[in-house]
DNA sequence: TATATACGGTACTGTCGAGTTTCGGAACCC
DNA sequence: GGGTTCCGAAACTCGACAGTACCGTATATA
């Protein structure tokens, strides 16, 4: 952000020990770890430091505040699980939807949950994270499902005067409504549940005919 | 809660000035506007003093802490504006879904997304405030969905092997995703869309017959 | 009237955490 | 080697706030 630079910009600073640039990630990532687990609130810059195995002037040498600290650590969260360019394509909405379903988005997405509960209190104050968390967590979650539902409307499997839009966010407000408020897990099961319970039968598709 | 009492319980204390009642709701009342504007972490006992032009000691006359109190304006926010002996029966599933939009209904479910939204920070400490904010923000809506979907059923407008108790869910989710998290106003076009968009064709009703 | 408690308001205490500084040591450039 | 900047660690400053104590006043009992 502010960079508070000594040296004039043609002359870059060459002089004494380099910055060590893989600490970088690696503070963010015990933002985020922190983060999931005490919320901003109850986070502390010791934990995060202790987290990562670094020291405090460390942190603040990279950040000039903990605020910028967790908005830049939630930026860098964009790295979605998701692989757009090999998404299932199986034939049938339902058989997409379920092919999503791995442990492996299961456990990222219930991370990225936690961290989005520990950041709520925040999101007033910074305007700027809402569009960060939503391209970070919401979104990634509700273009894939635009897409299968766009593949359904195309193949003629669902009407095309579905709302893509709504529909597509659904899921993600149920899993956020569950972890947030009802604090139970998002599994296999609930998610199941949401396909068979609201999206398909929304998109005319009964269940197994 | 845990009440320190210096006479025994035969000889109630009847000397000295009453406690004045009135002021119970009225701090508690303040408390869930400071809760609703600046969360948890951010609410100070001073604000809420202030708020309710009270003085400080008042305040800890009544609750040991700061999480008791909240706690305790959490769970007295129980009265839900619905009147459950009076819901619109307009004949028609959609009908009674649109009845239920009013202004008032509205603003007060804008207040206690709020209130949870503030809440969100605690309710990893303090599991007994996950019951109490269900059964006063979530619960009532829920049911309220409820019973209009069984009487659907009943007169034969939706299938009976709809999921009943996720869409029930549905509308409450979107809404608390909607403030919580895309910090956008929940407005008549948006319950709307959500009736029109989820839940009836959930239910086998395309739009306009 | 004497005593006791509640009231609003203010001053105080103690803790906790953000942010800064310092220190010994390591890495880099000249 | 000498100067400079980085590192982790720890000590430090400073403001904010939970919770307490006290003040003058109001209202209750005996």
């Amino acid at each position: 952000m502010t960079q508070l630079d000594t040296t004039p910009v043609t002359t870059a600073s060459k002089l004494g020990r380099k910055r060590d640039l893989t600490r970088d990630p690696e503070i963010l990532d015990a933002t985020l770890d922190v983060l999931a687990e005490t919320g901003y609130d109850g986070m502390t810059i010791d934990m995060v430091a202790a987290r990562a195995k670094a020291g405090k002037a460390t942190v603040y040498r990279r950040w000039a505040s903990k605020s910028e600290l967790v908005i830049d650590a939630v930026a860098c969260m964009k790295t979605s699980d998701i692989d757009f360019d090999a998404l299932p394509d199986t034939g049938t909405l339902r058989g997409d939807l379920v092919a999503m379903i791995k442990p492996h988005s299961i456990e990222d997405g219930a991370k990225k949950l936690q961290v989005m509960a520990g950041l709520v209190s925040m999101l007033s104050k910074h305007p700027e994270l809402v569009d960060s968390v939503r391209e970070a967590v919401t979104e990634p979650r509700v273009r894939v499902n635009r897409i299968f539902l766009n593949r359904a409307i195309e193949r003629g499997e669902v009407p095309a005067d579905v709302d893509v839009d709504l529909l597509s966010q659904v899921g993600g407000a149920l899993a956020t409504h569950r972890t947030l408020i009802l604090r139970k897990p998002v599994d296999r099961a609930f998610v199941i549940s949401i396909i068979d319970g609201v999206i398909l039968p929304a998109c005319g598709i009964r269940p197994q005919p």
